[in-house]
DNA sequence: TATGAATGAGCTTTCATTCAT
DNA sequence: GATGAATGAAAGCTCATTCAT
């Protein structure tokens, strides 16, 4: 009848850390299959191979799991956006370079899509998810106004700040749309109108 | 939320109408406050000042009810965006036409913004909340079709329906960052560069 | 995941009073048998054949339904040792008075004296169930107060207040001791000698 | 607190020892200021600076340990109530030597008082602290006993026995009420008074 | 001997839904 | 039609105890 501080446990054995992976991995993908509100822990743990008193004791709580979780997934993700290839070449301006990024954030979208899909749910209507992806998003913002800074006297955008927002919101939801929600036409020809919008957004001439 | 095959009332009588009415009130407003998965069906109906045997007489379900609320509310959602003032002129393409139907569309984001928050995030996770947004997303992208078709010679789009899609996207996503989410910038501003970024996407000179 | 103050059925009907009463019944027969902490909701609730839903909607807590019934009992408890027969006269200071209540002290707590014991155990525990307690001794602290006021001339104690105290202590305990925990010899024996202590202690003479 | 028949460790290494010691310490400790019921075997072992294997392998049930404990504490309880300055004279019955022994009391009490409450409540509900306090009680009215034989010619009681038990019960409840309950008024008073209604009920006169 | 990861029965509580009145 | 008392499956989480290392 009264509160209680638990302790969790932080592995430090290889066994341990396979099973806290075992159980984040069970994790995701139950949320994907079911999604995250009708996935309970003991499904978790059982998917696991693991007791459900173990699952507690490595999360005190079915929500820091899902924090976990996202945080783990959401590093990947941003990583994969922003990865650059050694043979790409930026520094001329060009339609190339916004096609390049924007086919990254496709396919980074594309994986873990049904997960990304459940979490994103929870962006709009949790604090501690939506803290999350706030994170990401000012990061990916971040990257935007430096490309943006970088080309500043190749492009013709004067406010460069508002331009990161709205290029980054666009961007986005263009990608998730199409792996989350999924759209009637080839994927090719929105990837290829949206790198036609951004570039004759900034360019100066075409 | 179970399925089941009851016999649900339909309201003929005003006083049976205004009942549904209150409980699809009481609905959106707690929807809103506290969230979807944290309001339960008593408290609707406390609110409403209806007994929960009623409640179950006008939706047989909680979900039902949360599909008529949000079809109901879509509807007048769409309507705000697209409604045109008898002083608009559509002749000419210009900054303009972008810069007012973008208006719109944020000021009809900004009316029950928690609600429609709260809503969305099920989008991704629900299918039956997912096609009710989905064919308001259909309508949208008929008229922005229809928008870029009747200028078609005054714009050098060659895919219209990527075009579409890509715009919706952008636009969607922009004003519900701003209205669900929030951003650090003026509003205005943002406003300014999505105006911007469309107008020299379509513009076929500056 | 988040808090919520429930409301609590307030029975109005005489089937709802019922149930009440049955769960409260059961609550303490179980609570006697087996013990507070060794009883269960579910056992309740199975006891006083009502779901446990049931259980919930008139007790908001196990906690709640503990004071309930604790709060019941001692009400009953303190009519029970100060009641006064019509032909019990008090007018004069005697060893007759406090053998009187001395009597009905002890066979005040050998009703539900199981009951009595379990939850006299959480008054050291528990602050709520000690408050309870509390009042009743401080009701039963005035009432020897009084009986010392109104006879003030007669005896010959300085400090009634402290006297009081020390009364009520020593003639709770022996009766508990002797209810609860049991003794040895004959109990008749026992009142007796209180008797003797309480009277030698205030009488001016013997 | 299940039963088992396991094998218990006997230390007899100082090292071994220290161990066991430490982890009743522990035990008085936590029991003391969250209560026994909010106290688990993990927190012992942690504040004991000891696994919960070795905490096992000293007690083999959290309750071994509760009596283990408890039993050092009343054993030190009672030399600590009876423990006979070498200054003070028992001769000759008086007025003194109550006050003497009331004051042991209530010092003794006050020693470890909120580890002494939590455990008294137990009294009331698990058979094997009852039989401890009950063993300590036994001896306690072999003193009274003894005293009261002691000076039988001195004193008018008839009843020996009984009147031991009265003594004892009045003497601990008024001890534990004070120290572990608390009184509004000074604790001198009590004692005072304490002390006037055994010696008039004592006494062959005033 | 010592460790602490692992176990899982068991507890409290919630809430969508039903149905007798 | 309207009511709201009643239901009970199901969820989250705890903790005494075991046992492989």
């Amino acid at each position: 009848m009264k509160a209680n501080n638990k302790k969790v446990r932080i592995p430090k054995q290889k066994r341990s850390i396979n099973k806290k992976n075992r159980i984040m991995n069970a994790a995701i993908q139950l949320f994907a299959q079911k999604g995250i509100h009708d996935t309970n822990s003991k499904e978790i743990a059982a998917l696991a191979g693991v007791s459900i008193g173990s699952f507690y004791s490595y999360f005190s709580d079915k929500k820091v799991l899902l924090i976990d979780v996202l945080e783990r997934y959401l590093d990947n993700h941003y990583s994969e956006i922003w990865k650059q290839d050694s043979d790409v070449r930026f520094e001329e301006f060009s339609k190339e370079i916004i096609r390049y990024f924007t086919t990254n954030l496709f396919r980074a979208c594309g994986i873990s899509s049904d997960f990304h899909r459940e979490t994103k749910a929870l962006r709009y209507s949790d604090p501690e998810v939506k803290k999350l992806f706030d994170e990401e998003k000012t990061k990916a913002l971040k990257q935007i106004n430096a490309f943006l800074e970088f080309f500043k006297n190749k492009i013709k955008v004067a406010d460069i700040e508002a331009a990161a927002i709205v290029i980054h919101s666009a961007a986005e939801n263009l990608a998730h749309t199409t792996k989350f929600i999924g759209i009637k036409i080839n994927e090719a020809r929105l990837i290829n109108e949206f790198t036609n919008m951004i570039y004759r957004y900034l360019a100066t001439s075409e």
